[in-house]
DNA sequence: TTGTATTTAATTGGATCCAATAACCGTTGG
DNA sequence: CCAACGGTTATTGGATCCAATTAAATACAA
């Protein structure tokens, strides 16, 4: 029973990032409140909030929803990609907390155990998916630095962009294993250098590892692409 | 006559950043709207913004003025440096528009017109604050990348972390000069590195740049402490 | 004397009301 | 026929009210 407020905030977020809400809709106070069933408090609270989050932009009378390109999805895993490294460099630089090796080294067992079978179930992925937050949350808090988590939060929200957001596409289940199985290695090599106090090889490590996740969304752009040259070929 | 919610959020933004309300301090909606002669609901909107902005944490009943440590400053330049490097790079790596050479190298010839008389009076310093923003927005804008500024946007809250934000010692004028002149000196590199097309080169600059700030903000730190001790040893 | 539980008070969050402003449409004048 | 001005309408932002939750204080029991 959260409260009315975050039930409001995390139904539209969530409306937004299912693309429920598409990008450039404009969105009023009256009508969201009253399909959502409450007053028009909580939706003026979680518009604010959403716009400051990112998801909303002003314009004029209400808000619309933001429209996300495909540069701004590129863009943005740059720039985790830079923020990753920066905080796998400091945390060797400062050195590594007792915890932090074995946690990592945990991550990479429960890795190995997945991929032994040479191929991916669902649960596995979901398996993946909760090591791979663990792992990159492990490297951004050893960093010690508080402004990398948060200025890593303003990336979430873009689809593709975070480390929670993998996509998973079920049509070319060898071609993800092969994908995760690369970013697992990558894993490997990074906590290696983490362990040996290499600093500028984990920093690029985890910035190169970042651009693993933009390459399937160059991907997943070039399908997309090439769907709607479909869809506009065929219409 | 700016709308009462923005008033507040304005008001009560300066009196953190001024100190007036000083870090670690509890809000309470009742007392702030009747001090600033409004109703509680602008206050509440204000702080749920402050709370995004960082400003402000939420500790259980009503909000607290977030405490900014130093180490807190030390990281967001850092994170500041990595964030305008890969601006830097892209920059470059995407092709520089016609009009950021041009922009840049004006800042450049200002700059050099303020340094040649060996010394900088106070409008100096506030015309060199402005080419220095100029300089660094060129940049970010130049990287055709909205997620740095929008990561950066989020440092510009802490003191002395922004570019927008440079201190000036008025103990220490011959200090201050160097210290601006060897930041104007690397202002003239990376345009060059720009000019050439070096993109790792423009990238490692502008670390090194906002190390330059770092390195003051350490001073700064220093000389607090030090300021502590001597408050500590003479009572 | 200390810890726990209960009660009370205060503060936050939600709803409704009211005012102000901005957008849209129609009409009129050039 | 187009543009501009005025009116109307709807939507946002601010204020007040009410309920719910939480924290603090006090009292009671161990």
């Amino acid at each position: 029973m959260a409260s009315t407020g975050k039930q409001v905030l995390v139904t539209l977020r969530k409306q937004i990032a299912d693309g429920i809400l598409k990008g450039g809709q404009r969105l009023a106070e009256i009508p969201t409140a009253e399909s959502l069933g409450v007053s028009r408090m909580p939706v003026r609270m979680a518009f604010k909030a959403l716009e400051q989050e990112g998801f909303l932009t002003k314009a004029g009378r209400g808000y619309t929803v933001r429209e996300t390109s495909p540069e701004d999805i590129t863009g943005a895993i740059e720039v985790r990609g830079v923020l990753e490294g920066l905080a796998a460099r400091q945390a060797v630089e400062r050195g590594l907390d007792p915890n932090v090796l074995p946690t990592l080294k945990q991550c990479l067992r429960d890795g190995d155990a997945l991929f032994v079978k040479g191929h991916l179930t669902d649960d596995d992925f979901g398996s993946y998916h909760d090591m791979n937050c663990l792992f990159h949350d492990t490297i951004v808090n050893a960093s010690h630095n508080p402004a990398i988590a948060e200025a890593l939060a303003r990336n979430q929200h873009l689809p593709f962009a975070s480390v929670k957001a993998l996509a998973v596409d079920p049509n070319q289940p060898e071609r993800e294993f092969r994908r995760f199985y690369y970013a697992h290695l990558q894993h490997h090599s990074i906590v290696d250098a983490l362990e040996r106090g290499q600093s500028a090889r984990a920093e690029g490590l985890m910035r190169e590892h970042a651009n693993t996740t933009l390459n399937y969304a160059d991907e997943e752009q070039q399908n997309e692409r090439s769907r709607r040259i479909r869809r506009k070929t065929s219409s």
